[in-house]
DNA sequence: AAAAATATTTGATCTAAATCAAATAAATTA
DNA sequence: TAATTTATTTGATTTAGATCAAATATTTTT
């Protein structure tokens, strides 16, 4: 039987679907994506593309870790996290807007290779396997961030953080000791609450011991536990 | 100079991309999905699909209004809300996952017609331009639903009351006063506060002279006001 | 290494909105 | 039309989590 709740009952944004449009392109598109692509590395904090910006390329993210965000008047929404390897800012394939509707930032020190949007439009119009991968790949940000969604809403502060933590464990470090890269804000930022909120509950889970967390590492230590926290809310 | 916040900074979901396949599809191919396409009404409060369900069509609206939503333990999170003439159910299309991720009811008694989704994989991998119009739809969505998330998530309960009140005057019904067809339930749910807290903001609304409410009608008096409330959150 | 700046923790207080409870109104059914 | 059910309103109370404030701890700069 399949679990259906993995997408919609969790705020992680790891995809599952896998980005092998190599396979899909013959030698020559390859050789086209190839002469309209960059790599550049960007440094921690540092920002890839601004919401409201012209979206001139689409992002493959090699190393490193990143995150997507809508901007509000003093305030930020993450709406994905994205680790190697995946496409980011595949939704500036929407027609008739050039524009991006949510920024992203390098949570670490990351490389990205950078595609001019033109090819991608161009291929998708010439390969329609590729265009039907693209779908799938949109599709499944749809849903991955629909999920996010319904638990930002949904559950409270301690299952959101515990989501936030078991994401970082299962998905991104894929185990469950890592080092800690994100600070108390990314923390808040992540699952939706203050930087006091995440101290606490962080405190609290150290003591019940859930975790265990120093300056330099996070371990989860008692995962059906967190994920009993995470499905109850 | 292009404003980017109606997408991402309103809870509103209706769609801007039109549905012109007409154009983008062969007399054979049209006939093929015309072979495929079988059209059903749908009382007041029927459900079309279940989250969990394998999704074998894409179904388009003709007439009503229909919502998609998250189902939880015990609560629910509307993703969309679709008026005619749209697509619905898209995200289906996500490749090696054959099951609904939401589920979808009808407000009012609506017709649509639902096609076979083999049909729209079939065209999607044989039609580019037509697969190009599913990545711009599927990316719309993307982009509209990540706007509902924001609001919703970021506003306080007025703003987002507001919000869904412009969304029916502006874009579902086109007209200030309107049909009461939604209950303080629907409202509720749509705005994601209780049903009490929508029955005490339509108070003050009213009192207020921002709209006035019926029974039957729901008329928006003051829309410049309305605005700056759900800008203001 | 000391000084300054920044990040984190902890406690006290406040508040938006939920919950609980009861009254009223409207819609269905008999 | 009356009786019953369902929906809506209004008021009182509670609460999760934010805000405010101050103390530590850590990192960065000098």
């Amino acid at each position: 039987m399949i679990d259906s709740n993995r997408l919609t009952r969790s705020s992680c944004t790891i995809s599952d679907v896998i980005l092998d449009y190599q396979s899909i392109l013959t030698p020559e598109e390859l050789e086209l994506i190839d002469s309209k692509t960059v790599e550049v590395k960007y440094r921690k904090g540092e920002v890839v593309f601004k919401q409201g910006s012209f979206a001139n390329n689409i992002c493959i993210i090699h190393e490193g870790l990143l995150k997507t965000y809508i901007e509000g008047n003093d305030n930020r929404l993450v709406l994905q996290v994205f680790s190697p390897v995946k496409m980011v800012g595949l939704s500036a394939l929407l027609e008739n807007s050039h524009v991006r509707h949510y920024s992203a930032q390098v949570y670490v020190e990351s490389r990205l290779s950078l595609i001019e949007i033109g090819v991608i439009r161009q291929l998708m119009a010439s390969n329609a396997a590729f265009a039907s991968k693209i779908v799938s790949l949109v599709a499944e940000q749809f849903i991955i961030t629909s999920g996010r969604f319904y638990c930002l809403t949904m559950k409270q502060t301690y299952g959101r953080l515990a989501d936030v933590l078991l994401c970082l464990g299962n998905r991104i470090y894929r185990t469950p000791r890592f080092p800690l890269q994100l600070s108390r804000k990314d923390f808040a930022e992540l699952s939706g609450m203050t930087i006091e909120s995440v101290s606490r509950i962080f405190t609290k889970f150290k003591h019940d011991g859930l975790i265990s967390l120093d300056n330099d590492y996070l371990e989860l230590l008692d995962i059906p536990k967190l994920e009993m926290i995470s499905s109850k809310g």
